[in-house]
RNA sequence: CGGGUGGUGGCGCAGUCCGGUAGCGUAUUUGCAUGGGGUGCAAGGGGUCGCUGGUUCGAAUCCAGUCCACCCGACCA
């Protein structure tokens, strides 16, 4: 009595247990929180499962449930505000980018694609490398709205009562996907040294317990200079598997670097380095092969970053009428930045003509007159657009 | 919910149209060789053909029903 009763038709075989929409929980939190501005500003972050009930899942990028990272700001000052969902949008760019090797587009969502109650949504839009694209993180600038939708005042300095200013920002595990997507070749993964849990492997080749002896000795001798380095290393000796079968098997887990060590090595004071992203072996000496192999790291990092943003780059196509556009989203694939109207009706009907979406309004796009290229409008500027995830 | 495709050793598939004692690749087991790119040769083991019923001397195959999975669409701040 009183109580929540299951329908029993629409029982799930495996059952969920769903809580309110985050904001619910903060801001009724908030509201016991805040009373001075000696309170604010307040941040909360979070790491939480949550829930989706798509009615098509797609694995890592679109899943019923996922794990994600949320955080939430109140201030006193709509300046502050605005700062906070700016530098965040920044925080996550940067890591995408320095970290994931994954080249991303600031820009502002239309109100369309804009999150209830927020003034702003802002995202970080990523490529993969069917061509479609990937939001990868995003940052809104809430306004006052849930301060006054969940009464949320503060006193200022003046004990003049006021809402507070708030802000909300994300990122997923879909970012996992954004990482696959974004950099995998047909042989498997192929990881940034930044975040590969296992940055280099050792692989022996030898005949016989004399020559492991002598190659296991050198193996870690290399180790050892490598974790003086920070270096993340394996020595995968295992008798089971066949190097051959070995060098597969690393390189579709994406680990960057392969250094392999054999009779042939020893005699010319030499391993063979291979690296993961553009496959390349040559014949290093071993002399500061640890300092070598470290730089290589780095290389492969920058070059990671580098082969991404011009994939990128090379499908941003500039279009100025709907012929171009269409040819564009369907042949050429990626972003295509055109003239638009402004208005959501717009929008909405180019999506239901070719299926993409504006990603964003990108900060930097330039002031350029234009016109719409679906209804020939008159544009101030030119938005993305693109089919995505 | 609508449209499409499919369910056959662990995995990936052929066989189904045209009924006749279930096959290939891979994995696995054993032995020998091999070991610098997912080893080679030889010999083994492993299958209620999604499920139920029907037709037939005989069904993976034909018929009816049913379940499940995947893809496309609706959905997706």
């Amino acid at each position: 009595k009183g109580k929540l009763i299951v329908d029993e038709d629409a029982k799930l075989e495996e059952e969920l247990i769903v809580r309110p929409t985050s904001e619910a929980i903060i801001w009724s939190t908030y509201k016991n929180w805040i009373q001075s501005y000696r309170d604010l500003p307040i941040l909360i972050n979070q790491w939480a499962n949550v829930v989706r009930w798509e009615m098509r899942t797609r694995l890592f990028l679109r899943t019923t449930e996922f794990l994600w990272q949320e955080g939430h700001t109140a201030h006193a000052t709509k300046d502050e505000a605005l700062f906070e969902s700016r530098q965040m949008l920044d925080v996550y760019a940067d890591f995408v980018e320095s970290f994931m090797a994954v080249p991303v587009i600031k820009g502002v969502k239309t109100a369309n694609e804009r999150f209830a109650g927020a003034e702003d949504t802002y995202c970080i839009e990523a490529l993969m490398q069917d061509g479609k694209a990937l939001q990868a993180g995003t940052s809104h600038f809430l306004g006052q709205n849930f301060a006054k939708a969940f009464d949320v005042k503060f006193s200022d300095k003046n004990n003049t009562l006021d809402y507070v200013w708030a802000t909300s920002w994300g990122v997923s595990t879909r970012l996992i996907g954004a990482l696959i997507m974004a950099h995998s070749d047909d042989d498997g993964l192929i990881l940034p040294p930044k975040i590969a849990p296992l940055q280099v492997v050792i692989i022996p080749i030898y005949k016989g317990d004399e020559q492991k002896a002598l190659i296991t000795q050198k193996a870690n001798e290399i180790i050892a200079a490598l974790k003086q380095l920070n270096v993340r290393v394996k020595f995968d000796d295992n008798d089971n598997a066949r190097p051959g079968w070995k060098f597969a098997e690393y390189e579709m887990k994406g680990v960057p670097v392969r250094i392999t060590l054999g009779p042939k090595d020893l005699e010319n004071n030499a391993a063979e380095i291979a690296r993961r992203d553009t496959k390349e072996k040559k014949s290093t000496s071993l002399d500061n092969i640890a300092g070598n192999v470290f730089e290589l790291l780095g290389e492969i990092q920058i070059n990671m970053f580098s082969k991404a943003k011009a994939f990128r780059d090379e499908h941003i196509t500039e279009v100025n009428n709907w012929e171009e556009f269409t040819d564009v989203l369907e042949n050429k694939t990626g972003f295509v930045s055109a003239h638009w109207d402004g208005t959501g009706e717009t929008e909405e009907k180019i999506k239901d003509l070719t299926k993409a979406t504006i990603r964003c309004i990108p900060f930097d796009a330039k002031q350029e007159e234009g016109a719409c290229i679906l209804t020939g409008k008159p544009s101030a500027q030119r938005v993305l657009f693109a089919k995505a995830y």
